[in-house]
DNA sequence: TAATATTTTTAGATTAGTCTAAAAAAGAAT
DNA sequence: ATTCTTTTTTAGACTAATCTAAAAATATTA
């Protein structure tokens, strides 16, 4: 049995292992999971008892293989159920992570398959990430940063790095929304802003937002 | 803040006051809850300090009006999630509610308002109980047992008294499901048997059965 | 390399929720 | 009214998940 706190943790380290690459420091889990590190270190200890991590003094920590397919179907879950809520039950694109961050705990095989079903089985969550299958393959979406393109490039935005619901609504009111096609008009040497066309209309976004933006060219 | 298991003690007690009108005794919960009295004691206690229950020691425990509407709520959302995963995501009733029991924990006043919504605001949840609306008020249905009904009486199959999986599916087989007619042909004296016309076929159920399916006359 | 700073672990405490075993109260029976 | 039985509470212990404070290991810098 795993319990809510521990499908968390396993979560965060997913995430944290492509920053990580050679094991993740129990600090920065403690950071992301925002507990302190005596906090973590025992959870990571628990956890590596249950052969869901590998993990050894010192070292950092790496999921294991069950570890892994665990985080990954949490991940699953959290999207679908997101693809759920904006899809079925007509919720904004910033209100629903919190909500999944619950829902994604609900524990029944049938249930996520049903939805998967009922949604049309979609490949990616309403902030673009990738939803992966039933058998925790990821399919690799090909996207650069706004802030990577070239003058003159245009293409089709398609998920955010930062999903908080600021920078969401903020992107909202700038009637920037998944889908939508983008052209870098000008990139300001002095700060990195881009200069951009969407829908028609010409905006200026800081080097912060657009490298916060997902385009495929 | 009010825990999953503290909401789970609340819908038990709730449930359990209409058998036990004067207070509740700890010993009940106990049994309902499936844990020790010495367990349920405590968490009584531990109600009673945040108000949500009325306790005095030996004198059973009764729901304060606080805890009596935090009751309520968890059997609404209960109840429309189990309308919605028969519905929309096409489970059959009899495995419903070990899903809803997670779901009815889920904390989103706007998520609950708009699953209503999407359902079409469902008076009734795949049993035939009685969906509380947002103020808590549930709308009486009248039905009776159909063990009380007379000879050559007959109404609808509105509900079950028992919703365990194994007589949902005894009744399942039998094709005796939610809204179709049944009229009573025979009762017999010896064993309370009853002999019913069910969608043209003539079955015969157990007292035991008789006496966990309501009908509308 | 030795001193200093940072990271990580350990030790000890706390809370929620559970248990077993024993004590106390209430209810029933003689 | 005593005694016996059942119900209820209390006492003490355990686990998961967290914290603070201190110790230990590692990394950085002079
Ligand atoms: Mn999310
Ligand atoms: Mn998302
Ligand atoms: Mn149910
Ligand atoms: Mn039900």
């Amino acid at each position: 049995m795993i319990t809510f706190s521990e499908e968390n943790y396993l979560k965060a380290i997913f995430h944290l292992e492509k920053l990580h690459v050679k094991g993740v420091p129990t600090n920065a889990v403690a950071e992301s999971m925002d507990t302190k590190a005596s906090s973590s270190t025992d959870m990571i200890k628990r956890l590596s008892e249950k052969k869901l991590c590998v993990y050894k003094k010192y070292q950092g920590v790496k999921l294991s293989a069950l570890g892994r397919s665990h985080a990954v179907n949490v991940i699953r879950k959290h999207r679908l159920w997101e693809c759920f809520l904006v899809e079925k039950l007509d919720f904004s694109w910033d209100e629903v992570h919190e909500i999944a961050e619950q829902l994604e705990h609900i524990e029944s095989e049938k249930l996520i398959d049903k939805l998967d079903e009922f949604l049309g089985y979609p490949k990616t969550d309403p902030h673009g990430d990738p939803i992966p299958d039933e058998q925790g393959n990821f399919s690799k979406i090909d996207k650069v940063l706004l802030l990577e393109c070239g003058v003159d490039e245009s293409g089709v935005f398609v998920g955010v790095r930062d999903s908080s619901p600021a920078f969401l609504q903020y992107l909202d009111k700038n009637n920037i929304s998944l889908g939508v096609k983008i052209k870098v008009l000008h990139k300001e040497e002095f700060d990195q802003s881009v200069q951009i066309e969407v829908e028609g209309n010409e905006v200026t976004v800081s080097s912060k937002t657009a490298s916060n933006i997902f385009i495929k060219l």
